[in-house]
DNA sequence: GGCGGATATGAAAGGGCTTGCATTCGCGCC
DNA sequence: GGCGCGAATGCAAGCCCTTTCATATCCGCC
């Protein structure tokens, strides 16, 4: 009856249970090559005994580390960051590391509270999505000194250290394709590109192949929204009910493009034969549709399993960040079809 | 210049700053109405000058309580547990606590895991998903005394703190409802229901209205397998390939039934006129199929939210857990027909 | 037998915050 | 004018661990 019911045993109980100092289950704990075998085993024993298991603030704070990553995303409603974020944690998983996740619902203002509330905890590192945020975060991330990895981007003239790829150069390459079978009147849905670098950088990817056709700008309509399913079939519908329509609609991801395709559905329309559609990201869902969904892949888990290398590298062996940049394809499937006759 | 640029201004450095102690920055801080006008002006100007965030785990060990709330949910991959985990999270950001979520991965051993994990970070209480775990990590959290709310479930027989809803009576409704359409021979597919009790009440409820109709358990085949786009297509090919057909293949989720109108579609069946398939949970992907997918609605956002405010009341005023129970509904969609004439 | 050098352990100093208790101050009131 | 009281603040203990430094022990070897 030596412990109070209420709270959970310390080192110290242990320490007493197995006659030696605190310094002694400490180490058996974290360096059991330091320790004797009767001795570790003892420790073991108390441990197991009152079911020890050590806070982790104090641990923190004593050793000023704490093995934890932490990553914000824009969202966990929909599957585009699920797979990478996983392979993140599988990977991290490994090596005794634990992520931490939060979702900021793209909002600026809501992923600097999740920074410093993830710095707070004692964040090792971060992982965050694309380049845009305020001076003023970016310059509090460097005065606490917390190691930053960018991901679901690339930009050659950022010298911040990414591990993503090239939305603008994925893009553009889907719109030459698209271009290439005969569309000339594209309409594109996309998410609001002020807080939003990738779609930023999508839409110019569009733009430039555009341009690059010698097409007019007219020729291009962009439909803003949010991400959902919802919102991508009332944006099809929206740019389906203009004057002169599209004969193709992107979307800046699958989910768009997923309600985009449901959309057409309800409207009678025939994909690809009235309209095509395309996506971006190549996430699961992009295949349940009929027809499936053309689209961009990238290489989810690949970046999570290479951000998590990178971030254990440096935190182990003090190996420096290196940008690394990772290719996507493109996956033309049966929603991209030629542009009808007119 | 009197701050080393490595390391994060503390309380102290605030107060030096304000010419206040280290107790009336944080009486300041958390207490504001305690302090003088004045003071807590300058302290804020010092707390701004310096960029200061509260080191997390020094307060939670000085303070013996984090306003964190821990989670652990099966998966992220897929969007079953995403709703409602949302909701959860924007209810509690919104009284000033912090959710924690963990994935499992099924796996109870990780589950167990998990749980240490968030209790040693100091969480103030858990949300776990279903009942089913081993009575010694059942008695760790019990000896800790941290708060546990069970969800995605309802058993009236255990009077541990639920909110959630009845996996069999609603599998079993929606069985009733087949059965009425005139299915005699059905096939289920199904995770494991070893470490998974939604499944398992759900397989059960199947049984007993096959049970109540008088049918043999012979007509129902229970294919078992992970859960997957890709596991519902290929268990749903598995169960048509067998000699007696089933006519109608029904999904322990919807992620499932998704594969396997997928698959029917692959195999040129028509969906419902040569098999209906339901589903369960009712999220946004089940109407993205042709036809939508006929399931059961889960309350996903409402449980998120009840879970939340039962949780702030038990911390804040000491309410205690009360369970809930919560109602689900048929959404009888397109890919159930009548069945087919022999 | 005694000494050097591993090897194993202990004592104690933080690390940053909260909070009970003590102290100070200014005010109203008798 | 002095007393009591509430408001504002300070002091210092305590939360639980890690880690440095010192100490104790044991061994082999000259």
């Amino acid at each position: 009856m030596t412990k109070d019911a209420k709270s959970a045993p310390t080192l110290e109980d242990v320490a007493r249970l197995a006659s030696v100092s605190t310094a002694t289950v400490s180490r058996s704990l974290n360096f059991p090559e330091l320790v004797s075998d009767q001795t570790r085993e003892r420790v073991q024993d108390a441990v197991d005994e009152l079911g020890y298991s050590p806070n982790f603030g104090a641990r923190a704070m004593a050793s000023q580390r704490t093995r934890t990553i932490g990553a914000i995303i824009p969202t966990m409603e929909n599957a585009v960051f699920a797979q990478g974020i996983q392979a993140l944690q599988e990977e991290l998983d490994g090596d005794g590391y634990t992520l931490l996740v939060a979702s900021s619902a793209y909002r600026t203002d809501l992923e600097e509270k999740q920074i410093r509330s993830l710095i707070a905890r004692g964040a090792d590192a971060l992982l965050l999505i694309g380049f845009k945020r305020a001076p003023a975060i970016t310059a509090f991330i460097k005065a606490r000194n917390v190691p930053t990895l960018i991901t679901w981007a690339f930009d050659p003239s950022r010298t911040d250290p990414t591990i993503g790829f090239d939305n603008r150069h994925a893009m553009r390459r889907l719109t030459e394709e698209v271009l290439r079978l005969g569309h000339r009147r594209i309409a594109l849905i996309a998410a609001d590109t002020d807080t939003n670098d990738r779609v930023a950088e999508r839409v110019r990817g569009v733009a430039e192949a555009m341009r690059e056709a010698a097409l007019p700008a007219d020729n291009l309509v962009i439909h803003r929204t949010r991400y959902g399913i919802d919102t991508g079939a009332a944006g099809f519908a929206a740019v389906m009910s203009q004057p002169d329509r599209p004969s193709v609609v992107m979307c800046a991801n699958d989910v768009l493009a997923v309600g985009a395709v449901k959309q057409a559905h309800a409207m009678g329309l025939r994909v690809p034969e009235d309209v095509s559609i395309t996506g971006f990201d190549d996430i699961e869902l992009a295949q349940v549709t009929t027809p499936e969904i053309a689209t961009v892949r990238v290489p989810h888990r690949d970046m999570g399993r290479r951000a998590a290398r990178a971030l254990i590298a440096l935190l182990e062996d003090g190996t420096p960040l290196e940008s690394q940049h990772l290719n996507t394809e493109l996956r033309l499937r049966g929603s991209l079809g030629p542009a009808p006759m007119p």
